[in-house]
DNA sequence: TTAGAGATGTAATGTTATTACATCAATTGC
DNA sequence: GCAATTGATGTAATAACATTACATCTCTAA
């Protein structure tokens, strides 16, 4: 039968916090997700933060540590690079726009294996990778 | 005369902070960073902040965005890639122990030429690259 | 039916960073 | 000399981000 592994099923605070993110043009912080879903019932940050942790361990949202914000992972069709982070990419990577908050997620292979033998040649076991680039897209660039 | 922009004249704030991170081990907090300089007169956050964004200029200092802690930087000697950023690298990257806090800086031709080929493709004009590995150094890991 | 696991609600607190405003010191141009 | 500018500093207050602690609640498996 073959059942991909796309959504594990959602708990009510992490299908709002989920949804949340997804209507959102771009990256939230937790406490504007948190005034978002006032009116569904929310009324501590702990209730976002609980959500967005599962959310990210099933690999549905990613952490900007650069922005201390959230995006919803942009790529949940063309899987590759069947992997041990998320649900079967390796690192995804991020270009931030400062001038309109757009977030572009990539991925780019060479460059994950780069820092994989860079890693393998210091003994190094990588855990979780962060690639933020920020800067200007092409539009706010012109 | 060639004098190579090395060390920007700091102001006594600038080198107290400066001072202390490279005394310690690894990484330190802001805040860390203020409660060491209590006894030379530091009080405030924001002393410590605006003389971190100096060095951080100055390229001197580096902030581990998934620490929100800073480091100073670890290669004053063999410049090498020239460049736009800081005092004459390229982007940097950080290997970051979650046992034992020890951070390896360094840096990867490669990876920096494979993010710039795709900043390139995309019209994307790069500011600030961040790039961070979050594991287990080689010690910690055996 | 009860023990365990996981999700939730709430309050309090801890940590990181910035805004606002006043002052001080060095430099520059007149 | 002496404004005028620029950059550094001091201080308080506040904003923004995140976690700890503890009490419930709800399923499910034994």
């Amino acid at each position: 039968m073959n059942a991909p592994i796309v959504n594990p099923a959602l708990t009510k605070n992490q299908a709002l916090v989920f949804d949340a993110l997804n209507r959102a043009e771009g990256p939230m912080s937790a406490y504007t997700i948190l005034d978002k879903l006032r009116d569904h019932g929310f009324r501590a940050p702990l209730q976002v933060y609980r959500a967005l942790d599962k959310l990210t361990e099933f690999g549905m949202v990613h952490r900007l540590e650069s922005l201390n914000a959230f995006v919803a992972c942009a790529h949940r069709e063309h899987e590759c690079c069947g992997g041990a982070q998320g649900h079967g990419h390796g690192t995804v990577a991020f270009a931030i726009c400062e001038s309109c908050n757009q977030v572009i997620e990539f991925h780019d292979h060479k460059v994950d294996h780069q820092l994989g033998d860079w890693a393998k040649s210091k003994g190094f076991k990588p855990s979780k990778t962060t690639i933020e680039i920020r800067g200007l897209c092409e539009k706010c660039a012109a």
